[in-house]
DNA sequence: CGTCAACTATTGCTATGCTAACAAATCACT
DNA sequence: AGTGATTTGTTAGCATAGCAATAGTTGACG
């Protein structure tokens, strides 16, 4: 209880980050007309690095649910962005791949996240970048270890 | 482009570790038998540290949109948590305020909240504290600068 | 004073996240 | 083959988040 400055905050802060990103990313994609929200365009990211992956699979690379993946699927494909197609040689899968539009959009949010990735590292430099990563993998890991 | 290892990733890490902070202290209250969300556990602890906090001034502190607070609040109030009083001089205000049995589940809540932020912390020492401040704080203010 | 601007809280709409329950299909194993 | 367990995706319910619009108050200022 002694040592760590103030400890109590470490959530906060990373909440409050992670929101800050966020909307960020999100009112400069609005701004460019481009009808993506971040949580779409993390799995349309995924999907055309990965032509006809299944939706579990997004689920685990992208850390998402299944459920949420499931109606992201159902937006994207609304907007004609991605396609389900039945998986051969098993029924109850569905590949997912993008579409001529969906690869267009993804075209056009692409240069925006580099940007906004770019803006909010700022002048933090390569040491910062693994003491970062450092931290957030402890964080992380503390989690998953017994008591 | 060149130099930062892979820059491409800090949201997802930062979005990762804050999701799995979040589920680690539901499960540990759930576990508990604590009637708590998390978001539900920061305006509790907000307003016992500040009786008659109003709830623009809730949502400022906690970084919450209005309408959030608005929900949350409803939600402690069915609960019989906190409840409002309307301000004294100003009738658009209420002054939100703990109720004997808000303040004991505070009390049961504070210290899992305690252990769960110990947990994550781990072995981390205060230079990574000053660290992680030091770069959060940074990606934020990023965001709040002209281009 | 009187009007218009600003403030406080609320409501509605959409998206995401998490849990639980479920249907259909597939797998494992006897 | 046949039964039970597992896998894949979906649906439903609740909580949170953000945005827009609004009602009721209050404040500022000519």
């Amino acid at each position: 209880m002694t040592h760590h400055s103030d400890q109590r905050a470490y959530f906060f802060k990373i909440d409050t980050t992670i929101k800050k990103i966020r909307s960020s990313l999100q009112k400069m994609l609005n701004e460019q007309g481009i009808d993506l929200t971040v949580d779409q365009w993390v799995l349309v990211d995924h999907i055309s690095r990965d032509e006809g992956i299944s939706q579990n699979a997004l689920a685990e690379v992208t850390y998402k649910d299944p459920p949420t993946v499931t109606r992201i699927i159902d937006l994207l494909e609304k907007k004609g962005f991605v396609e389900r197609r039945n998986a051969v040689g098993d029924r109850r899968k569905f590949n997912i791949h993008m579409t001529k539009k969906g690869l267009q959009v993804r075209e056009e949010a692409f240069p925006i996240v580099a940007e906004i990735r770019r803006k909010g590292w700022g002048e933090l430099n390569e040491a910062d970048y693994q003491q970062f990563v450092h931290i957030m993998d402890s964080i992380y890991n503390n989690f998953n270890e017994k008591e």
